[in-house]
DNA sequence: CGTGAACTTGAGATTTCTCAAGCGGGGTGG
DNA sequence: CCACCCCGCTTGAGAAATCTCAAGTTCACG
């Protein structure tokens, strides 16, 4: 189950069996979670711990006062949940997808692994440097892009990113956000989010349906979503 | 000059004289630009430096292919610029808003400098870090906050930023952005910005002109734009 | 002074939103 | 085991925010 977060980490920098060893050890016992769970409250100060997801999904997101709630990021396994935690305060919630298991890291435990083994430091601050380059993508779409083209970008991003964590079947994949879900990430209400997915499917490029995602084609969702996927920093695949 | 950049790293980590003369030995000779020139450019894998804003402004932006542009960030004397250099290629352009200088660290340099001094490491990534938390804040009011609303909350954090740089006098601080940079920074059109920056001036809140912000009521501008100033993760101020 | 970029304002066009209502699936309690 | 109910999906229709096109004005600079 660690094994996703270490693959995760090796993706960016290479690790020796030691370094895998102290990430392994940092590691507390794996707590599932159901589907709706709150994993991370924000400004929750009280539990020391980083969170790293091993299995299933969850968003980070960010509500407002009156309701209104913009999702920052789609999470799969592999994923650190709440990083900034190492350094400060976190300024967000992270919610479940569906059920799943995250094991928790000791702020302190974690700090000296990474002062320990300094490729495991990179690794963890190169992933903090990539959700920084997904924020702004998203900026670019949301600030930029018409509903259509955001659409299709942010279901490029999220498919390139199940499949690099292993969690997708060929052209389908798990993904069980609801248009809610969708629309609050995307800055969008959600008939008009339902309304655009429908084109997408009538066009023959996605459907998003029954809680995951087939693509029926690539290129062409690509294309409508301006989609590049260089800024994932992901090994190469297969295309 | 280069104590800006030193403020700012000591804004999130106490610094031992080493630390800062480390610091200050790893930084190149300033070198001066002009308003509107690029300081950095996307996907620029040429110079191998890292480059820190000494004086001057300067904001991130990605553009598409097709010329719309969306700026991601606007940066004061003391900020790295392309701070994700450090570990990746850079996935977005930096431009000059006025006259000023910046000063280059080579990579190799700066990560030895990181190695030997753990202190300036934890800044420089916690620095990565508040970048993150302003995308996410960004984020929140592009997607799901009126224009009025959006705008109060921008000015809030770049006056709010510019104060802790140091810049600002009293209620005014210099900001040579013009409506262009601020519509494609908030994800509106340039004749609809104007139309707000209007309706805030005649709220009595702040005025936007000469190439400055004039604050006229902070907490009424704050509270139009819904902003809370935590996620900057700046020391306590007077109010 | 001449010029160009930035700012301002008007007016009609669009995208996207809100309100509303009906449908459907699956979870659960009787 | 089945019926009911809730949540999410879907579609219609009018409303609102924001956009685009267009033209005039101002201001800094050469």
């Amino acid at each position: 189950m660690v094994g996703r977060f270490l693959a995760n980490l090796e993706n960016h920098v290479a690790l020796t069996d030691a370094d895998r060893a102290g990430v392994a050890a940092v590691l507390g016992p794996p707590r599932a979670f159901k589907a709706g769970a709150d994993l991370v409250e924000d400004g929750d100060d009280g539990p020391d711990v980083v969170l790293v997801l091993l299995s299933g999904q969850a968003f980070r997101h960010q509500t407002l006062p009156d309701g209104r709630r913009q999702i920052l990021s789609f999470h799969a396994p592999g994923d650190v949940l709440d990083l900034p935690r190492l350094f400060m305060g976190v300024d967000y919630s992270v919610g479940a997808l569906s059920a799943g298991e995250a094991a928790p890291a000791p702020r302190a435990a974690l700090l000296q692994v990474m002062a320990d083994h300094p490729r495991v430091a990179q690794a963890l601050w190169k992933l903090s440097l990539v959700e920084a380059a997904i924020y702004r993508a998203w900026l670019v779409g949301v600030g930029r892009r018409t509903a259509h083209a955001r659409i299709a970008h942010l279901l490029c991003e999220v498919f390139t990113r199940l499949e690099a964590a292993g969690e997708a079947d060929g052209w389908r994949c798990p993904f069980p956000a609801t248009q809610i879900h969708l629309s609050d990430s995307l800055g969008l209400s959600v008939v008009h989010t339902n309304r655009v997915l429908r084109t997408l499917e009538r066009e023959g490029l996605v459907s998003v349906r029954g809680r995951e995602i087939r693509v029926r084609n690539w290129a062409g969702l690509m294309a409508a979503g301006e989609f590049d996927a260089g800024y994932l920093q992901l090994p190469a695949r297969v295309a």
